[in-house]
DNA sequence: TCAAAAAAAGATATGGGACTCCTTAATGGG
DNA sequence: CCCATTAAGGAGTCCCATATCTTTTTTTGA
């Protein structure tokens, strides 16, 4: 569904969300394993999520890392998948036509839209903290089984 | 969703169901007209579908082309995801898990799997014929605007 | 003020999807 | 039987997402 850049963004930003404050922050190493993702192609996308100013923030040098604010954790997931470039993947027509549309619609649209609702609904209405309470409260998992 | 192949492929599949007989088949550059790809591009991935044997026929020579019987108008979309190797892309866990199960969720996962049902769902009811019907009652369409 | 720590930035692979082109094989008509 | 027609097959190009490595900048704390 997404791009393997929008899939760490995700898992990265619910891991900070867990374990960050602006008084204790997380480093890039510590995200990285707790993720599995490879640690420099994270820091390239948390570079990205940052210079947005709205999701994560952090700062250099020793006890540095990435951190995120209480207001932030309460937009929603859509604005992580803006912030990746992503925010058109559920706009997108099920057939490849230029764009899912009303107007223009696919022979699968008519079926298909209401899925793309609930789609939409959904990244629009789950935020940040939400995740990070599943986390808390579940069981629930941001990274796979030690493979080999 | 799925990649532009297996958007092709779709298209392509619906063109042929709606255009062509045992008697009449369609031909390549007639195929990538009407849905609007690349024409060789179009030829390697109809050369996949015809090499599953189920869903379309292709014949060469003067008046050769492709062709789809009407019993396999009735596989459903399905069908052809699975021949174009995209069968799991549905099975994919939207924060980039390994798998999307029940057994190891992720924080989306509650919330997410209703709608993964009603997409796989939705791929194993509909058939290729239904799709053609649609274009032939429907104002639907399977190919964009000419641009420029 | 200096050194260590950590992120930022930049430069450089790599693999696969998307697409093209050329040659080969099969078919049917004359 | 030959030739035009059309699909099949194979080799190769291009680009971008993914990923790595190195260097620079910023910050902290001793
Ligand atoms: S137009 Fe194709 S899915 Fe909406
Ligand atoms: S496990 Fe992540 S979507 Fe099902």
């Amino acid at each position: 569904m997404f791009s393997k850049s929008t899939e760490y963004a995700l898992r990265a930003t619910i891991y900070i969300a867990q374990k960050s404050s602006e008084e204790h922050k997380v480093g890039l190493a510590e995200i990285s394993a707790a993720i599995d993702s490879p640690p420099s192609f994270t820091a390239k996308i948390l570079q990205a999520l940052r210079k947005d100013n709205k999701i994560i923030r952090s700062v250099p040098g020793p006890n540095g890392g990435f951190y995120i604010t209480e207001k932030a954790k309460n937009l929603p997931v859509h604005a992580i998948l803006k912030v990746m470039g992503e925010d058109d993947v559920l706009n997108k027509c099920v057939l490849g036509l230029d764009k899912c549309s009303e107007a223009k619609p696919c022979p699968m649209h008519s079926e298909y839209k209401f899925i793309k609702a609930q789609l939409l609904e959904l990244f629009d209405r789950k935020t940040i903290l939400d995740l990070e309470n599943d986390i808390k409260t579940g069981e629930v998992f941001i990274k796979n089984s030690r493979k080999k």
